[in-house]
DNA sequence: ACCTGAACACCGTTCAAGT
DNA sequence: ACCTGAACACCGTTCAAGT
């Protein structure tokens, strides 16, 4: 009498971000999908109406952890724009292969939505409104996407090793910065940190004026 | 004696810009490119080892284009760097189908190379050098990659609106200042200029300290 | 050197059918 | 409500063969 119990949108989502970690964007097709949950590939269809739908399940998913691993602070708002930006940053290190539907939905998600919104709040706290509000937004969500694209997207580790180092050595300057994974981890790091700095002041003299 | 000249690499490259330009990337498909060129799907395999290939190929004509459109400059180096940034972001404007690929590639083909190292003399002509010259790089280029993917990535135009529209009359403040594609497309402009003040001015600090 | 034609192993998706 | 099985039109790529 043990009921076996079906499969759930979430058992397909996990399911789907495993694969996608593991064997990269390519790698999740219907039978993939379908073999890891001892499934036959077109039973997806019972819950996604196709696959790219999945994906974005997938996207809202991961940044939904982001949202609720960063809930609340009684912080300044720039520190909370600061601790969100970071925190999304980490979020795609851990899952790299989703990138590129993310830079391609473009946070149009439920919870890319509700983020958005939480960093329009912090924007108006610092006393943006209008116009501005809008150009700050932009400015911080196109750095955003644009350093984890940059910094993660398109390849597996040693593979971009390989990638960044042959750009590198086209300019002296670069040899001796960019010796080790790790050396080219703290650097993105710290040009992640000094734009964030640059953008959020910038932020703040929008406000002043 | 008409001898019929066979195509060329170059023939290939703007048949794919072609159908991508107007198809989307996934339009893009060996047999599409062969009934463009009047030829056998399986004949672009005489030219490149793959479809990947060909695309790379792609944006790196592209990227020359921009290459070659903005090469002599009797400027301030900071004056250079803000129009290579802009005739970037302006070439993808043109091209937006090519900038997933591009995300992924990293501007890692010879072309893309080119306009790297001119960044980085430019930065060592503003006074920076070792890492910080590599951290500066790394802001820009995020910074550059995330303003092209957030304008213009993933939707032919109406599309865009729509979605933009929808994210946006989720906070009240937004409402009034996208009412119209133009709208958009002015503040997208002046959002990308306040970021580009933003990271040079962190870059002429950077070279003070 | 460039292209054709047939073939291969794969895709996403549909739909009738099962329980 | 969820899943199976067969089928469809479509992929990228290989390879022997043609000129």
């Amino acid at each position: 009498m043990s009921t076996r119990t079906a499969h759930t949108r979430a058992d397909y989502v996990a399911a789907a971000l495993a694969i996608i970690d593991e064997h990269g964007l390519a790698g999740l097709t219907t039978r993939s999908l379908g073999d890891r949950l001892g499934v036959h590939g077109t039973a997806v269809y019972r819950h996604f109406p196709n696959l790219d739908e999945l994906v974005e399940a997938v996207l809202n998913e991961v940044i939904g952890r982001i949202a609720d691993a960063t809930e609340p602070a009684d912080d300044t708002p720039r520190a909370r724009l600061t601790a969100i930006m970071v925190a999304t940053r980490r979020a795609f290190a851990e899952h790299p292969n989703i990138i590129v539907p993310f830079v391609s939905s473009r946070g149009m998600f439920p919870r890319g939505l509700e983020i958005t919104n939480r960093v329009l709040t912090d924007l108006a706290a610092m006393g943006l409104s209008g116009r501005e509000l809008a150009e700050a937004l932009q400015m911080l969500e196109s750095y955003l996407i644009g350093s984890i694209a940059f910094d993660y997207a398109g390849a597996p580790d040693h593979l971009e090793i390989r990638r960044v180092r042959r750009r590198m050595l086209a300019h002296e300057a670069f040899d001796p910065l960019t010796r080790s994974a790790e050396q080219i981890g703290e650097l993105n790091e710290a040009a992640f940190a000094l734009g964030c700095i640059a953008l959020l002041d910038m932020c703040e003299r929008l406000a002043a004026s």
